[in-house]
DNA sequence: TATAAATGCAATTATTTGGTTGCGCAAACC
DNA sequence: GGTTTGCGCAACCAAATAATTGCATTTATA
């Protein structure tokens, strides 16, 4: 739990990933974050204190509690680097409607 | 190295996703992705096997050759799993962008 | 002001991970 | 046919990880 950090390590547990959707449209707390699992406080607080260390999540302080949000910003990163997949499996697609569309005109 | 077995957590380390980059255009062998890197050919073996288990590559046979390669539909999975986040972040430069139409109408 | 609530932080532990070493087994090559 | 090459597989090991437990600290509340 010190060397690496990145996103791709932070979304590979699926607590992490859960947690990311929960706060992704509503700040909250760790305990109620906690509430909605099978995990206790601490196991919660980890998990966010990981999170917060790449970046993937913000938090603003109401007196004794802390409101934890998603920093969507982020989550580009990962679609980022799933861009150089998807330019793949969209030139396949095109490749495929070409030979559809080509074969529909040898039809006529 | 038993339980788990998700897409998420095979990209959590950087050599896997490296590899997954590099057989992502052509096909290649255990030995050939190693000479890429600075490891050895079991532990990319190790790697292969494990994003062989959740289907994120794909293998041929020739001679005493394995030659392998991405199964790139796999990949589709990150980005369903991301589109939920992509709806956010676009609603939000969809706001951002009305409110500047709106202050350049209020400009005339 | 004492007590309860909300949280972070450190120490500990069991499990998982990534890597190495040492096989064994086919397929190619001499 | 013997040797080399390309692999996978199993055993082993050090490091990392996820979770628990036990504090300490700050902010509410009675």
């Amino acid at each position: 739990m010190e060397v690496r950090r990145d996103i791709f390590q932070a979304i590979a547990d699926p607590t992490r990933r859960a947690i990311l959707v929960l706060i992704a449209t509503q700040a909250m707390t760790p305990n109620a974050i906690a509430e909605e699992f099978h995990t206790s406080r601490q196991a919660v607080s980890k998990h966010i204190q990981i999170l917060t260390e790449c970046e993937l999540v913000k938090q603003e302080q109401k007196g004794r509690e802390i409101y934890y949000s998603l920093e969507i910003e982020k989550m580009k990163e990962i679609d980022k680097w799933l861009s150089q997949f998807r330019k793949i499996w969209e030139a396949r697609f095109h490749q495929l409607t070409d030979v559809l569309s080509t074969m529909k005109k040898q039809k006529k």
